[in-house]
DNA sequence: CCGGTACTCTATCCTATGTTAGAGTGATGG
DNA sequence: CCATCACTCTAACATAGGATAGAGTACCGG
C-alpha cells in the first residue's frame, strides 16, 4: 500500500510516470511507530518529514494550564509536517493515535524534490493548501456550529477524507478516538462529549461504538449539519 | 511603500539583491480598492493573486444561516490568496475592510516565481506556512480560551504583526474592525464583544476607542493571555 | 443644521456547555 | 480469575455566553 502517496497527491493533477516512480523511491524506507508517542514535539528542530502510510495521527497543542488541543488529524496518505522542511522551528506537537507506519523524509530530499521536480512541488504545494483549508473549516465550525452539529461535521469529513484512501465500506469506518480525544479536537469537556454522542446516537444520524463509526444515512447526516464538501478540494475521480 | 513585501518576505531568509528587483518588477502595478468590497468571492476562479500594500483585508466564511465568519486578517505585506495560483476554486471570499491598495499578481506570474525563482518560492512557501500557523493558534484560542483571553490574544498578535511593517507607534495602532467585526473574528455575539471590550477596558489591558487600540502594558496584557509569540515565526530583526 | 444610518452600549432572560464527582463497564496482564 | 486501568456514562449544579430588544451616541450627506 505504499501507493497511498501517490494516489492522494495525483489529486493535485498531472504527475507522470516518472513522478510516481520518484516518489516510490522516496517513501521506500518505512517505519513502525507504537501508538501515542510523539513524531515532533513542539520547539524541536526536527530533520524530518513525516508521511503516513497507515494508522492516524495528531497534531496538537498543549495550552499552559495543560489543556490539549488538537488542531488536525492525518491519515494514510498525508503528510504530518511539511513546515519542518521550510520553518525552523515547530510551534506545535504531532503524535501518533495509533500504531503507525510512517516514512520518514529528509528535508534535503524535500528540497531536492520542490528543486527538481515542479510537478511534485506543485502537488505538495497543493497539500499543504488542502491542510490548510481543512484547518479554516474547523475553525468555522467551532466558532459557528453547536457541539452536536461539529461533531456530525467531523465524522462527514473522515468519511470523505478516508473513502480516498479506501478506509471505508458501507459508509462505516475505524477511528481510534476515545471520547476524550474527541474533545480535545471539538473544543468540548469529555461529559459533553458523551452527552452529544447519545444524542447523535438517538436521531440515528451517527452510530459511534467501540472505534467503529457507521453512518446510516449519509445524506440525512450531511444536511443535518450543512456539509459543503469543497473545501476538501477533491478531484473528480478519473482524470 | 512597495517594499512592504520585500520586508515581509525577507523574513523567510536569504533573498538576494536579484530577487528584491524581481519582486518589485512585480509589485509595480498596484490598484486602489475600496472599502467593505470582495477582491474575490466564493466559487470564483480568478485569475489573480493579491498582495496587500496598504489597508486591512479579510478572509471570510458564510455559514449557511448567513452568519460570516473571518478566519484571517491580512494586513499590508500580506498575500490575501496564494491558494487561488494551485487550488481550482476559493473555499471562502476575501473582502476588504478599508479601503486598500493591493497588487495584482496573475497565476501565470506566480507560476514563473515559483518555477525560475527558487529563493522567492521557498518564501513564498514560508509564508503561507507562517499563515496556518497563525490559523491554527486562532483554532485553539477558539477553542480553549474564554472570550476576554480570545480578544486579548488578537491584540497582542496585531501588535506584533502590525509592528513589522511599521504600523505600530507607542504600543498603539489603528484597526479598522467595529465590534461586529470582533464577533465574527472570535466566534461571540456583539453583545458579548461589547461585554469583554468593557471588561478589558476596566482592567486597563486594552483601551479600544473609535478604531484605535492602546496598551497600557504590553506585557501584562501578554501574560493575561498566555501570549506566547513563537507561532508567528518572526525571525531575529537582523540577517 | 437636520435626519438617517451605523455603531455602541445596557438590561433581562435563557440555554448550551462546563464542573465535579462518582458509578458502570470492558479489556488486559499477571 | 482477579485486580487494575482506562474509558464510558450519569447526575446535580454552576456559568459563560447567546437572544432579543431597545436606548444612547457619533458620523455623514444634503
Amino acid at each position: 500500500m505504499f501507493d497511498t502517496l501517490i494516489r492522494k497527491l495525483s489529486q493535485a493533477g498531472g504527475l507522470t510516470e516518472a513522478d510516481h516512480k520518484t516518489l516510490r523511491q522516496v517513501s521506500l524506507r518505512s517505519r513502525q511507530v507504537p501508538a501515542r508517542r510523539d513524531l515532533t514535539s513542539e520547539e524541536d528542530r526536527p530533520e524530518n518529514v513525516h508521511l503516513v502510510l497507515s494508522g492516524f495521527v495528531c497534531r496538537y497543542k498543549i495550552l499552559p494550564k495543560g489543556q490539549r488541543h488538537i488542531t488536525a488529524l492525518m491519515v494514510p496518505g498525508d503528510f504530518c509536517d511539511l513546515h519542518v522542511a521550510i520553518l525552523d522551528e515547530m510551534d506545535h506537537s504531532i503524535g501518533t493515535m495509533t500504531s503507525c507506519t510512517v516514512v520518514e523524509i529528509s528535508r534535503a530530499t524535500i528540497h531536492d524534490l520542490t528543486a527538481n521536480h515542479p510537478r511534485i512541488a506543485h502537488a505538495l504545494w497543493w497539500a499543504t493548501l488542502v491542510d490548510e483549508a481543512v484547518l479554516r473549516e474547523w475553525l468555522v465550525c467551532l466558532a459557528g456550529r453547536e457541539a452536536s452539529k461539529r461533531m456530525a461535521h467531523l465524522f462527514c469529513e473522515l468519511l470523505l477524507r478516508l473513502s480516498v484512501v479506501g478506509l471505508v465500506k458501507d459508509d462505516s469506518y475505524t477511528v481510534p478516538f476515545t471520547q476524550i480525544d474527541l474533545a480535545d479536537m471539538l473544543g468540548l469537556t469529555p461529559v459533553h462529549v458523551n452527552r452529544v454522542v447519545q444524542h447523535l446516537r438517538s436521531e440515528n444520524l451517527i452510530v459511534l461504538r467501540r472505534h467503529h463509526v457507521q453512518i446510516p444515512d449519509k445524506a440525512r447526516l450531511m444536511t443535518y449539519c450543512d456539509f459543503i464538501p469543497n473545501y476538501l478540494h477533491r478531484r473528480p475521480r478519473v482524470k
